[in-house]
DNA sequence: AAAAATATTTAAGTAAGCTTAAATTTAAAG
DNA sequence: CTTTAAATTTAAGCTTACTTAAATATTTTT
């Protein structure tokens, strides 16, 4: 399959996961940067290759065959993730960037000598759960995003769900990295605005933030 | 610029290097496996691109553009098969098939990451050169084809010259490996047989053979 | 040097993956 | 409930990278 399908399933899937906004042609056409009118021709399209379901005006559902393909990109992009952020000094966004582009130039045969030379991980750089060869993802994620998480409590942040760079350059800076611990000192739950203790630093997040962070509590 | 393009430009330096049949559209097509009207069609829209030169019925000619093209994209592909082959446990028919693909996803970024962690390697594991990241090969190839080779002396081998599985598991099969050493025993000149002695096993190897394994003479 | 074979080029056409603009449908506001 | 706004779909068209078939040029053979 091309790498525009690729893309494209991928966005469903990801779209689908974190149930933010509806699965309609538009909002994949944004993530993917391309017209409206792309996007519902590429819905067709998939359409009649049994990939996802397509009722006009409708919500966009992946099939058995669209989820599995959907999970094999995934599958290649964060073991990428994980072997380059290992093997050279690179950041988060560095690694996801080159990901982006190695993922559908993979084949199963290479992805799975990644994974063996990696010990088979779990879980990617991002915290985000890495697909097995048959395309399943075993673990299950008890994480929580910050902005529901409890005033006064200690949790681990588990997971930054972002492509974005300066996202990650303000986690950077600010020691937010997968398995550091944070303190909650206070949820301003009216302005939607959450204050942590994280290495003697107070600082304050807003909800673009405390929706992308997740976090495990302390036993 | 696309993969197709990419591979056009990669094409005809190879061909050129090998100085084997002419650097004619028909022969760049039979390389890449499209029709010889595709071949033209390309060639036509790379010249005015300051890609190569193209006069009707002559030899396609790169450009110093289009050089140094190629020879982006030929280091990407080294970086990679080096670090396959190093990595995992890969052969070399393999490491090569994969990279055929990797580079062209490989940022320029990325492929000095890859050198560097190689420690800047001049060699690939086929014996071919790698071009630094300006482009240039440095390095000096003093290296002949067995076919060139006198009979009684003693060579170390310095480069396999393929893409052909067929040809690399012949190899490993016998012992026909960069850094080897074997010994040109007869050269039947009228037959363009070479007998060559390796492992304490005798063997006699045809031109197709002779002519793209490439050696050094020891001291 | 002419005929035959081979290679290259031109011409016409296709599929993928896009675009913009207009038409239609759905969702939101008043 | 009606109007307005927003999203989706349809229509028409573009570029890239191919194809096959026919025309033309070059190379080889006789
Ligand atoms: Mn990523
Ligand atoms: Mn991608
Ligand atoms: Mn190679
Ligand atoms: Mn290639």
């Amino acid at each position: 399959m091309s790498i525009a399908i690729e893309n494209f399933v991928k966005a469903i899937y990801k779209n689908d996961k974190n149930n933010s906004n509806d699965t309609k042609p538009g909002n994949i056409a944004k993530k993917l940067g391309i017209s409206n009118a792309a996007a519902t021709d590429m819905a067709k399209k998939l359409a009649t290759k049994d990939l996802l379901h397509y009722e006009k005006y409708q919500e966009l559902k992946l099939t058995k065959k669209g989820t599995k393909m959907a999970l094999n990109v995934v599958r290649k992009h964060r073991l990428w993730e994980s072997l380059l952020f290992r093997m050279f000094d690179m950041s988060l966004h560095e690694i996801h960037r080159e990901s982006e582009l190695l993922e559908h130039q993979t084949s199963d045969f290479l992805a799975n000598k990644i994974s063996e030379y990696l010990g088979n991980p779990k879980f990617d750089p991002h915290g985000d759960p890495i697909p097995n060869a048959q395309g399943e993802i075993t673990t299950k994620d008890t994480s929580i995003a910050l902005s529901n998480t409890q005033e006064g409590n200690t949790y681990i942040i588990s997971r930054l769900m972002s492509d974005d760079k300066e996202f990650f350059d303000f986690c950077a800076l600010n020691g937010l990295k997968y398995g550091n611990t944070i303190v909650v000192t206070k949820q301003f739950s009216k302005n939607k605005m959450t204050q942590i203790l994280i290495n003697n630093n107070t600082i304050l997040l807003n909800e673009d933030f405390t929706n992308i962070i997740y976090v495990n509590e302390t036993n």
